[in-house]
DNA sequence: TGGTTAGTTCGTGTACAATCGAAGTATGGA
DNA sequence: TCCATACTTCGATTGTACACGAACTAACCA
């Protein structure tokens, strides 16, 4: 029997700048190694390897080693989905900078949450996917009809295996820019991870924005009669 | 325009004990006044005082003046989403005393987040709602049938007067307990309020924890065929 | 074997934020 | 009019957690 939750110690680690610098570093799905991430806090190795003991004690991280290297990733998608809550409520700041306003443009449109799509592009292929009846939405997940299934067969995603995985089907994931619902979960990762592979996506530098390229847009016309607002 | 935002700001105001104990005395959807809250924290009203200042300048809370009183709540349900979507990854601790464990057992039954039903009978009601053709879930949000309307009425609630409130309708909220979700919104609201007001459930002393009274618990199930399991 | 790189542990300095006493401003009641 | 209550502002104190240099272990390579 479990106590009531506090919340209190999870916001404190979320709290502090260098570990949500590494939680939004994170929150893209990759995995990086614990040098990496200190260049991008600008601190040392020493801190940082603080912080990302700090942060995996409290259960917000985990951790595989390579050899020599140690590599950080979210530890689960419920991690992912209390940032974005919070980003709902962070105070909207005016863009300081045309390369900010590149960055938040480019997210907006469409982005990796943990290891499934958002952004208009995640949100729209979720809208089409229930307009086409090949989805239905119920109690907080995405459910997969017959013709849904043999469209994601078609489409090179194996249903069946994804079905049987321990982890959640296809839970809906609300959108901090869009404020309405994507698909993650099984499901929501293979579709990303096919789509990657289809190279219909494509990873953008640094960032966790996500471009559609040619082939991808004509696809998802083609296929799913999608066309995503660019904005 | 906005630039991509940053949860680290309001994580660090929720990160801290007294801010934390007081987010958590209004998670249930009371007004509560700065000299209540500042006996809760434990600590003096400066002190508090300047939290509050603090929690409301970040967008946390509304204050309302009575008087010389001010009286504090969560500002809006995105705040009270984000303390449950942190509650999801807080650290379970077991109890420490029967008094805990009552506690706990109590508020997974039954409570109020924010001003809507949560827990099992939360969970349960929109289960029967939508099993009843009532209601439809889709988008993250629940949606009325026009039976729901009919049997909303009859059961006292005015639902034109809801849905043409600036509020939205019903939105799903996750519960941290049943990880199903339960109604929330102005239907959440209005749906609770209207309980009260039957007296089927009542408030349970200083906690946010609700009982089902035994007419609650007749009226349930010879309106919704529902029973509740109380664990 | 010795050198380089990845990451950790330890001890110390420092800066910031939480806290409270003291003193202030409103409001309400006697 | 005077006093009590609710809350705020100011200034000083304190505690804690963040940061880093130094020194460590562990893996990889030549």
């Amino acid at each position: 029997m479990d106590a009531v939750p506090d919340p209190t110690s999870v916001a404190a680690l979320i709290g502090e700048p260098a570990r949500a610098t590494i939680l939004l570093a994170l929150l893209g799905g990759e995995s990086l190694p614990a040098t990496d991430l200190a260049y991008r806090c600008r601190l040392t190795a020493q801190t940082v390897s603080t912080h990302l003991a700090r942060l995996t004690d409290g259960g917000l991280l985990a951790v595989e080693r390579y050899g020599r290297h140690k590599y950080y990733r979210l530890a689960n998608p419920q991690v992912a989905h209390a940032l974005e809550a919070l980003n709902v409520l962070a105070p909207r700041q005016p863009v300081r900078s045309l390369r900010q306003s590149e960055e938040a443009t480019a997210l907006r449109f469409a982005r990796t949450c943990y290891d499934h799509l958002a952004g208009a592009l995640g949100v729209g292929m979720a809208q089409a996917l229930d307009s086409r009846g090949y989805v239905a939405q119920a109690d907080g997940h995405f459910r997969l009809s017959p013709e849904g299934a043999a469209w994601l067969e078609r489409f090179g995603i194996a249903t069946g295996t994804l079905a049987s995985s321990r982890r959640a089907f296809a839970p809906q994931c609300l959108d901090w820019s869009e404020r309405r619902p994507h698909i993650s979960g099984a499901l929501g990762a293979a579709m990303a991870s096919r789509l990657f592979a289809l190279g219909w996506i494509a990873r953008t530098g640094s960032s966790r924005a996500v471009r559609l390229t040619p082939e991808g847009e004509a696809g998802l016309l083609a296929e799913l009669d999608l066309r995503v607002p660019s904005r």
